[in-house]
DNA sequence: AAGTGGTCTAGACCACAGA
DNA sequence: CTGTGGTCTAGACCACTTC
């Protein structure tokens, strides 16, 4: 079994299937994966070739800690506030619960390798984690708390994305320079249910932090269809 | 046949199959194209709904003709510059060609309804598009010229994105005040043979474009594989 | 218990690529 | 031409949700 470099071809799909002793329909789906994760680049009607490039972390559901052990940094997480107040119209909608049901309101900084990297609001319903405790957020992380001790795997979510500049407090926080270019991510995850679990909004360095993705094909056809 | 509000739940997978007359597999297929797209919702072992949010363009190969058009916009344009320069060495790594070979450089102001929205310069090896002009590049999609006269076709590509602050010549071209919040958009499009076709770097404006994308979980096990 | 989505199987046909 | 990836079929089993 010799080692694949980069830009090396895989073997057929249907070999690949043989060899797993699969199905080729699941060797395809598995390779869909790959895809998207950019570990292989596939060409058509040409096979899969083993990624040219290190993709940095894409588009899916992680949790800070998770995504900066997968980049061999070493996460951690200063606590700047943390209380419960009225989720309120806009939010409430969000979360799909009541305008009057409270949710706590977790400010973070985020760290990677000591250097600080996000700074990020989460919002939670408060029944879905009522006995929250400051030490609960150090230094581990949240979506597997979410997970371990509440029993909600976050497996989804809706993410906005704009480009801001820092404003006074953030750059203080985030150490750069006032008026510093940055991403305004905002989402809202959902668990394996599809019950809202968490609202945030994180502001991050734009000179440490970049994303990378895979850009496809939307089928030809359909994409014509005007969305209101 | 009633019309679907969203939230609405959809037919059951089965049943739709059997509406539409295609096999499960085939119809699942094409809610999951659905779903990448953000017209619909889908809960685990729930069902699928109509999609809640009108998403934005996510992150699809589309021309920026295509895509105001998508989004109800008139497209338009102005080309600010164009000539042909050697590729050196950065940029030829990308198109996969020559240092030493000659490449065009388009610089176009992109507009939405009269409106400034983009600056972009495209590189695009001259061997591809030979006899280029003016003419060619106004108010008509580039990707349809690239498929229809030069046969190329793009279906995929890498991009990066960063956030980045407008420099003095962006700002008055894009009609913001200076060191506004701005997307840069960095890709390389290859057609469907997988040749590298073009080099675009994308400047777009923060307050009228933002990026939507649905957030989904990478298989559980594969994530934790450390990519150098 | 019945119905659901998620996944897999073992075949099949097509269009296109490269020799 | 042969082999490739792209797509589809008709069935199957499982785990889970909902009744």
């Amino acid at each position: 079994m010799d080692q694949k470099e980069p830009g090396d071809r895989l073997p057929a799909e249907r070999q690949l299937a043989a060899d797993f002793g699969v199905a080729r329909m699941t060797l395809r789906n598995a390779l869909d994966r790959l895809e998207a994760e950019g570990r292989v680049h596939r060409i058509p009607k040409q096979g899969a070739f083993v990624g040219q490039h290190k993709l940095t972390h894409g588009l899916t559901v992680s949790s800070f800690t998770e995504e900066m052990l997968a980049l061999g940094k070493r996460p951690s997480s200063r606590t700047l506030g943390m209380d419960v107040r009225y989720a309120g119209e806009t939010l409430a909608t969000k979360l799909r619960i009541g305008p009057d049901e409270r949710v706590w309101r977790i400010s973070r900084l985020r760290l990677a390798d000591e250097i600080p990297l996000t700074l990020e609001t989460v919002y939670v319903p408060q029944t879905i984690a009522p006995d929250l405790t400051r030490e609960d957020l150090q230094d581990q992380s949240w979506y597997q708390l979410l997970a371990e001790r509440y029993g909600r795997r976050i497996t989804s979510g809706v993410q906005t994305i704009e480009p801001t500049v820092t404003d006074e407090e953030e750059s203080i926080l985030l150490d750069v320079p006032l008026r510093s270019a940055a991403f305004l991510f905002v989402r809202t995850c959902e668990d394996q249910s599809g019950r809202p679990v968490e609202h945030v909004r994180a502001t991050t360095r734009g000179d440490l932090y970049r994303i990378q993705c895979q850009l496809t094909l939307g089928q030809p056809g359909l994409d014509q269809t005007p969305w209101s």
